[in-house]
RNA sequence: AGGCGGUUGGCUCAGUGGUAGAGCACUUCCUUGACACGGAAGAGGUCAUUGGUUCAAAUCCAAUACCGCCUACCA
């Protein structure tokens, strides 16, 4: 609560963002505002960030993110929420990794050469000099998080939570060994994840192949753009239904090139329309050939080796070849053979390994997996139950249906940086191995009975670790977590839509596997009743809101080799965090995706500009005595009343908007208030009532009490969305409380909707416009004051009219405004006028008028109104509408035509006035 | 190939059955005591196409076209 003098000096005409954010920022931590204890007796409400990369910095996606997060954090914070938003990183295995080998290159030294140990204390060094950067980035975009509890995947208890999860799955037969084909990196020696392969169509070959059979009766043609796996076919397949090789089933093929035999077989995988119907099968180097080889048990023979070179089992002549090297070799071998037939361009949907850019190499190796099948019927159960909401809903269907089709998961990485996979291993006397699960050396040599072990080489999948994210950040597997107890369930997961399968769903597969708690009727729907009757399995979060993918201008997804990223750190700089958060919260609602243009940007600085030179004016205008206390009712203007039930209208949308994740809608609601009824008109229909020298000063008390409070409630109702302007602004207004961040969050008064007030000033306003509209039309300048007249079409128009004589003047310029029964005559002056709803408003111009284009105007308008009029008597003129239109309807339209039908006879008789003569 | 979005004024987008809206850009005017990052007044759209449902369709349904996203894959 300052005093006149201070708060209007002091402060720039433009809003300057950068010194306010850093200041309040570091006010609220060091306050420790965004802090959230257990069991404080307010309602919890939970959200965990989705951890990214620790390499990772800010860019749009998480700007978008993470401006939704903290709004929905802020806003529930305000509602009297134990608001916790728990911030974290994710080691990020292949991409660390990435970078801290690139470092040790720069040296000219690879991993191997450092050996495992020292690659892992450098990828620890680098996380500690560069892994908190995108901490700051957090920071300076306002998210209110509470930074005493930031998590690392990698932190001792969250590794505690990951090794017990493997227990577990271990133990229950759920991770097993298998082999299978995976996506290799040959750069990375590593498997890579499915998200982690990017597929690019490449111009390519498809070379059509002669496989003779085997005791001489021809051949079958056959087609592949991978030569070099023909080393390791072990079948041909055709479809059963195929006629042409119907007679051959079963007999065999001659493989070019090497000594082996294989056999046609009938399979429905190989489609009858493509090529020749005939297709090769490679097991070892291809998924579907592999999962065909199942169903028919054909040898698996390994011909690329994980280095990208063939194998011995390619043959002598092959054995050490790159693989594509290999494949010009196959070629010519075949062709000199005449059993290449033909060789057709052909485009390849190549896939690439998203960080190396490598050709990833389908490949057969054994590794660790999990059996998601048992894990998905639950998760898809709570979907179906409603338990989980996803936001837009069609990512329901879109979850299901993946959720009901689930592979195996391949969890293990040939990478150095990550967690270990706890089992250790120990030879059988036969010479085979056996292996068991152990936190370390000791327990691996008690459960293995032999001292003579080793741990695997592998580590975890990271999505292993992030996908206990919510419940490991809360404190589990420890036995007694209150912040588990308290918190858990999560509210919200909000995240981009590609990781709703790596990420969403193994999150809730894993919760309602390791989060179980006694039943209580209070968390009926929180969960799932176990098998056993006794326990209730928790969902991790309720709501799961996917946001929209940012694009660039051109509708481009932002890429590094594009070029077309936007830094959100720079539009930070350049236009403040609260500027960066309004212009993308006016962009999220339920859209796929948002054309970013940094236009955008500046259309929400522009509104904090607004913001904060409103409420420059409105502190200029306070006194000392000024409380900021809502007035008692019968002080009240008309237009105090209109303003508080537009208020009251705005209250209820963004509440409601913000309940239902409609960002897009809360914004819109909140800047078409604040710029278009406060600004635009209740300060302007405020202001002769501040002018010290003529207003009463109980009227002039109430107004600076009315113009304080609306303020300071349209701030409160900003500030999740924009919360550094709006407590910069709101310690400088009356207000109790320490910080607007705890202030309590607006409700709705149903009492201050006033309808009486909203069409008063309805008609303020449109007879404002219309003497406005009369001048600019003319071409009158806006200087002189002119002398008005009003001619009221009703007794409501005429006491409105009335007691707001006063206000119209003064925002239309008028000398003096007069209420009179009829239109003035042309002895008092040149009268113009215009018609609007329930009254005729006139203006005196002076000595002239051109009577032409006076005519030309209201011919136009009279053109326009006969338009309506068709129109509207058309509808009504239409038995069927009258007869079946809801009456209501029908009653509408019957006005509507009325008033257009008013207007015109009023603008007729106008016209007749400037016929000429 | 399948699934999902989108197509509304020059641009970016609101608008789910009853008189087509906003911001930016544009035209004209205004430095009037909060703001030129502003104010006032305008111009500009047969709501992608074709059918259907309805008294009434930008809005609901179907098909088509184009743009985009996700998933899987074509030997």
């Amino acid at each position: 609560m300052a005093e006149e003098e201070n708060t209007s000096e002091g402060r720039s005409k433009g809003y300057e963002p950068a010194a306010i954010e850093r200041k309040w920022y570091e006010k609220w931590k060091a306050d420790g505002v965004f802090k959230a204890k257990a069991g404080t007796g307010k309602p919890p409400y939970c959200i965990t960030i989705p951890p990214p990369n620790v390499t990772g910095s800010l860019h749009m996606g998480h700007a978008l993110n993470n401006s939704i997060l903290d709004s929905m954090t802020r806003w529930h914070r305000m509602r009297g929420f134990e608001a916790l938003c728990i911030p974290g990183t994710d080691h990020a295995g292949i991409a660390t990794q990435n970078v801290v080998e690139r470092d040790l290159a720069k040296e000219g030294l690879t991993r191997q050469e450092v050996g495992r140990e020292a690659f892992i204390e450098r990828c620890w060094k680098w996380r500690e000099q560069y892994g908190n950067r995108i901490y700051f980035q957090f920071e300076s975009l306002g998210c209110s998080y509470d930074w005493d509890r930031v998590r690392f995947t990698m932190d001792q208890s969250y590794v505690d939570a990951i090794i017990e999860e493997f227990r577990s799955w271990y133990e229950r037969g759920l991770i097993y060994r298998g082999t299978r084909v995976v996506n290799w990196d040959v750069k990375f020696q590593s498997a890579v994840s499915d998200i982690e392969v990017v597929t690019e169509e490449r111009k390519g070959k498809l070379y059509h192949f002669r496989y003779p059979f085997a005791d001489g009766s021809g051949y079958i043609t056959i087609a592949t753009t991978r030569p070099e796996t023909l080393l390791g076919d072990a079948a041909v397949a055709a479809n059963p239904n195929d006629e042409r090789y119907q007679p051959h089933f079963g007999k065999l093929l001659a493989l070019p090139l090497t000594d082996r035999q294989i056999p046609l077989i009938a399979d429905d995988y190989a489609k009858p329309e493509f090529g020749s119907g005939a297709v090769k099968v490679t097991p070892a180097h291809d998924l579907n050939d592999f999962e065909c080889g199942v169903r028919h048990g054909l040898p698996q023979h390994v011909v690329i080796g994980k280095n990208g070179a063939m194998t011995e089992l390619a043959g002598p002549e092959f054995v050490g070849l790159d693989r594509f090297v290999a494949r010009t070799k196959v070629v010519e071998l075949m062709e000199a053979l005449g059993l290449l037939e033909k060789v057709e361009d052909y485009k390849i949907q190549t896939p690439l390994s998203d960080r190396s850019k490598e050709v990833i190499e389908p490949l057969l190796s054994e590794q660790w997996f999990v059996d998601m099948k048992p894990l998905a019927e639950p998760a898809i159960q709570v979907v179906k139950e409603g338990k989980i909401r996803f936001i837009p809903d069609r990512y329901t269907d879109i979850y299901l249906q993946w959720m009901e089709n689930i592979r195996p998961w391949c969890i293990s990485r040939q990478l150095w940086w990550g967690h270990r996979i706890p089992v250790w291993w120990a030879k059988n006397p036969d010479g085979t191995l056996r292996h068991a699960f152990a936190r370390n050396r000791d327990e691996a040599i008690a459960a293995l009975g032999a001292e003579d072990c080793w741990q695997d080489e592998d580590v975890l999948d990271t999505w292993f670790s992030s996908a206990l994210w919510p419940h490991a950040c809360l404190g589990w597997p420890s036995e007694s977590s209150d912040d588990l107890d308290f918190f858990y369930p999560t509210d919200l997961l909000s995240t981009a839509q590609e990781i709703l399968y790596l990420w969403v769903a193994r999150m809730i597969m894993t919760g309602l596997d390791f989060v179980k708690r006694p039943i209580s009727n209070s968390e009926e729907a929180q969960g799932l009743l176990d098998a056993d009757g006794e326990q209730r399995s928790i969902i991790p979060f309720k709501d799961v809101y996917i946001h929209a993918t940012v694009l660039d201008e051109k509708g481009r997804r932002m890429s590094k080799s594009l070029g077309n990223g936007i830094d959100p750190i720079d539009l930070i700089e350049r236009y403040g965090a609260d500027a960066t958060r309004f212009s993308l919260m006016q962009q999220a609602g339920k859209n796929q995706d948002i054309k970013y243009s940094e236009q955008r940007t500046d259309i929400a600085g522009n509104f904090c500009n607004k913001l904060w030179n409103a409420s420059r004016f409105v502190l200029m205008h306070l006194d000392v005595a000024t409380t900021g206390q809502l007035p008692d009712r019968p002080q009240l203007s008309l237009a105090d009343r209109w303003i508080l039930s537009r208020l009251t209208a705005t209250i209820e949308a963004v509440n409601a908007s913000l309940a239902q994740y409609d960002m897009d809608d809360a914004t819109r609601a909140l800047y078409q208030f604040f710029w278009n009824d406060f600004c635009d008109w209740y300060v302007e229909l405020a202001k002769p009532r501040l002018r010290a020298e003529e207003a009463d000063p109980a009227e002039r008390s109430v107004a600076q009490n009315m113009l304080a409070y609306v303020l300071e409630v349209t701030l409160r109702l900003l500030h999740p969305i924009i919360p550094f302007i709006t407590e910069e602004i709101w310690q400088s207004l009356p207000h109790s409380g320490e910080t607007i961040c705890t202030a309590p969050y607006p409700e709705a008064i149903a009492e201050w909707k006033d309808a009486d007030a909203e069409a008063a000033i309805g008609i303020t306003i449109d007879a404002t416009r219309a003497f406005r509209n009369l001048r600019s039309e003319l071409g009158i300048s806006p200087a002189p004051k002119l002398q008005a007249a009003v001619v009221a079409g009703s007794g409501e128009a005429l006491s409105t009219l009335t007691s707001n004589r006063d206000l119209i003047a003064g925002l239309a310029r008028l000398s003096s405004l007069t209420i009179v029964d009829s239109a003035p005559d042309a002895t008092s002056g040149v009268w113009i006028g215009s018609p609007i709803s329930g009254a005729e408003v006139f203006l005196e111009i002076g000595e002239t008028v051109d009577l032409k284009k006076e005519r030309d105007r209201i011919d136009k308008e009279l053109a326009s109104i006969a338009k309506e009029i068709e129109r509207s008597e058309g509808k009504l003129a239409n038995p069927n509408f009258v007869e079946r239109a809801n009456p209501e309807v029908v009653e509408k339209e019957r006005s509507v035509l009325a008033d257009w039908q008013e207007k015109q006879a009023k603008l007729t008789e106008r016209r007749k006035v400037f016929s000429g003569s």
